[in-house]
DNA sequence: GTAAAGTCTGGACCCAGGTCCAGGGTCAAG
DNA sequence: CTTGACCCTGGACCTGGGTCCAGACTTTAC
């Protein structure tokens, strides 16, 4: 497989692949002797699965963590649930602040429907 | 008063005073004969204005909207109603996401701790 | 044989909202 | 007079996750 029919497979682009591969997703591929790079199915089930775990809110580093535990048999229930414990700390975080920015900004409206719009009051 | 000393009554840095001139939050400061910028204590207001737009979650150019319909006394709380909620719209759609990203992230992890861990099943 | 489609490198660019830097000029105190 | 604190410009850099580009090469289809 060259990387444009791994690409559409894995319902990416061309560009990603190679920069899923730059960052370290990816292994370096081999090449043909033009210089081509050459890929099997098996790529495409681990471009997947990255996307499945960025899906699900992982950074690129904290996939590539969990990628790599796979490669060495490093991975267990233990260590996945760090990682996505991690993912899920920070979007409890983000969803608490902008919470809060949510209750703010509707007394600021409320304020505002009543007539009494304070939002640019010095 | 000196850019160090608005900066600092405004609680920003003076790399950000600079920054909102540029962008339009301040108008261009008037100078002394040697380029220093003049300010009073009206920008420090301005300036900690701005910011509590910004802590409202509005965007730099809703917020230099904001300012400017004020300069030109074209404020009213309609106006400005508009502008919150589409800010309020922002916060809504993000937090919709993160709430999905919540529930599937919540699955995997009790899948996890329930010892059946797919993450990295392929 | 030739045109089209695919691939290569590696570096610039995107979003926002700043931050940091070099290499200068300016101003107050001692 | 000198030291040190302040200020100036304007352009590069940061984060994250890619995207896009030129210019060159290779492969495929007719």
């Amino acid at each position: 497989m060259k990387i444009g029919q791994v690409a559409s497979a894995a319902g990416v682009s061309i560009d990603t692949v190679r920069f899923y591969e730059r960052r370290g997703v990816l292994p370096p591929a081999p090449r043909t002797a033009s210089g081509y790079r050459v890929y099997t199915g098996a790529t495409v089930v681990r471009i997947k699965l990255a996307r499945r775990l960025q899906g699900l809110g992982l950074t690129l580093d904290e996939v590539i963590g969990a990628l790599r535990a796979q490669d060495t048999g490093h991975a267990s229930c233990e260590t996945e649930r760090w990682r996505l414990q991690a993912a899920l700390d920070r979007i409890e975080s983000r969803m608490a602040a902008l919470s809060l920015l949510r209750a703010e900004l509707g007394q600021a409206l409320a304020a505002c429907e009543a007539g009494s719009c304070r939002v640019l009051a010095d």
